[in-house]
RNA sequence: GGCAUAGUAGCUCAGUUGGCUAGAGCACGCGGUUCAUACCCGCGGUGUCGCUGGUUCGAUUCCAGCCUAUGCCA
């Protein structure tokens, strides 16, 4: 995977921001993927003393929504408030820090809508044609003649398509098609690519070539659930302008001029991979059609499966954060932050299976991470009567990697949204810990009266988790503060940096404070059966 | 049908420009330890690297075709 340079100062906030949920269905572990992703980065960036800007939110109009709301009785913004407050309430839950949640009902939102319509009017990219087509209404979209079943039937859902003829505004795509082949092509060959992982640019310049002037409006008797064209009250924006714009109104456009200076262009684009087309080719248009800066890059990730099946409605396997939670009486929303960040490598699909998050969370950070605290703060309870003794470390073996050389490897991961292998070699980093208590045997030392080695042992091992906390800190919030607490700091977390990794110590004389196990074994009918034979 | 990505140990996944006896974690087996959340440490085996061909002294790594999964084209 490519790093996504920064192709911006530094002393610009560091924006990103995350797809907008389509509000027809409640949010599930698909949804907290991408979201878990973005908070993941923005909380790293942050750590490194950048101040950053995560922009998420809901996508409100059309349809479907239009629809439900009608089958649920009620007006479809009655009906986006209650789904929108599920996804803040998913959110809060995942301890997502996001700083804006825009929804595309919001009233500021459309004013920019309007406005950025009336600049591509002004511009001459917006122009009105006759359009006629098979709809069809599952799709919500125009279907082709050749892609219809023998039977004339949509393929995907089994029925047969309206015959419409619709006049619809339309945006000149076509007018900037080199440009945007331009821009990745250019941005490829810099380095600095504008679409992530690298090899789904291939895939954007190949639809590039065949790029035809989109459709951005609908007559207002099929969809009257949207964002009115401007001065023709018959038609209604459609979902491209509406909802990639959410962008721009996210960052404070035409509303919040210094937020806005400050914000935008965004430096990420986080999206799945069935939206890639939208905000490589048609976003970038739009904006140079209203000449406003483009993003830093698209970065499109891949799927989580649930037991190798495809997440849907029609399976019946949609599982949602807070259900998961529930199941496993997790007190906090880490072990799903870091088992769904370290399934796989980011942007490829990924499978979620509940066994293997059991395994997981129990072997890295149950017994591995949670018990080295535990057993560390005992000692440290038993032998130092609690307190952090004097900073000395243990000469450790040359082979051993230097800390200076981990800690290069585990920024460079984050960089790259490598959280994967940023996880595996923080994990490692404090498995030398376990090994190093095996190995000096701290009770020995203790009943031995080796006073200085002791001390020397249990210094380095806390500070290894303190280090630990840190670097962690990104994917397991909560966890890491617990860590941090037990090591006896007052201060939260939150307030240190990155470089207190390798600037600071752990304070001598700190009192620890051991309070149990961070994080109990997940425990289940299945783990007990096993164990059994 | 077209384009793209993936198919490596029982499971989840690594393998940066083709090259020493293909790796990690989990699971499993044996041994050690007792500070600790039945935890930690050490040792151990297994793979037709999707299938079939091709290029090459040599391919998991390159090329072609095919199969399967996924996304887009819809």
């Amino acid at each position: 995977m490519i790093a996504p340079e920064s192709n911006t100062p530094t002393n610009k906030t560091f924006t990103i921001t995350t797809a907008i949920d389509y509000v027809n269905a409640a949010p599930h572990i698909g949804h907290a993927y991408e979201k878990i992703a973005t908070d993941v980065i923005t909380r790293y960036q942050r750590l490194r003393g950048r101040e950053a800007y995560f922009l998420t939110g809901t996508d409100e109009h059309g349809t479907k929504v239009q629809k439900t709301a009608a089958e649920h009785g009620i007006p479809p913004k009655a009906y986006t408030d209650q789904i929108s407050a599920e996804f803040k309430k998913a959110w809060e839950f995942l301890n997502l820090d996001y700083d804006r949640f825009i929804r595309t009902t919001d009233a500021e939102h459309y004013t920019v809508v309007e406005a950025l319509w009336r600049k591509m009017v002004a511009k001459g990219d917006i122009y009105k044609a006759r359009y006629t087509g098979l709809y069809c209404s599952g799709c919500e979209n125009f279907v082709l003649a050749r892609d219809l079943t023998e039977d004339g039937l949509c393929p995907h859902h089994q029925r047969k398509p309206d015959p419409v003829e619709e006049e619809n505004y339309f945006f000149k795509l076509t007018r900037y098609k080199e440009a945007v082949i331009q821009l990745i092509q250019s941005r490829l060959e810099s380095g600095n690519d504008f679409i992530l992982p690298r090899y789904r640019a291939q895939e954007v310049l190949h639809l590039l070539e065949e790029v035809e002037d989109i459709s951005v409006s609908r007559a207002r008797d099929s969809v009257s659930w949207g964002i009115p064209v401007p001065d023709d009250s018959e038609q209604v924006i459609y979902v491209w302008i509406d909802a990639l714009s959410n962008y721009l109104t996210g960052c404070g456009y035409l509303q919040d001029d210094k937020l806005f200076a400050r914000c935008w262009p965004a430096d990420v684009h986080m999206i799945g991979k069935d939206i890639l087309r939208f905000h490589a080719i048609y976003w970038p248009a739009m904006l140079m059609s209203v000449e406003l800066p483009l993003p830093g890059c698209v970065f499109a990730h891949g799927f989580i499966n649930l037991n190798d099946a495809k997440i849907s409605k029609s399976i019946g396997n949609v599982v949602s954060p807070l259900s998961l939670a529930e199941r496993f009486e997790l007190s906090s929303p880490d072990p799903i932050r870091y088992y769904l960040m370290t399934v796989t490598h980011f942007g490829q699909d990924g499978n979620f299976t509940e066994d293997d998050f059991k395994t997981r969370i129990n072997a890295d950070l149950a017994n591995n991470l949670g018990n080295l605290l535990n057993r560390t703060l005992n000692m440290t309870m038993k032998y130092l009567d609690g307190k952090v003794p004097v900073p000395r470390r243990v000469q450790r073996p040359t082979d051993f990697p230097s800390f200076e050389t981990v800690l290069g490897e585990i920024e460079s991961a984050y960089d790259h949204f490598a959280f994967t292998t940023a996880a595996e070699k923080i994990l490692h980093w404090a498995d030398g810990a376990n090994k190093l208590i095996n190995d000096s045997e701290p009770w020995n030392l203790h009943k031995n009266g080796e006073h200085e080695q002791l001390q020397r042992v249990l210094y380095t091992v806390l500070d290894t988790l303190r280090q630990v906390a840190i670097m962690l800190s990104p994917l397991t919030p909560s966890l890491c503060q617990a860590i941090w607490e037990q090591l006896g700091y007052r201060q939260p977390l939150c307030e240190f940096t990155w470089d207190d990794i390798l600037k600071t110590t752990l304070p001598e004389g700190q009192t620890v404070d051991l309070q149990g196990p961070i994080l109990p074994r997940l425990e289940s009918e299945l783990v007990g059966s096993n164990k059994k034979k």
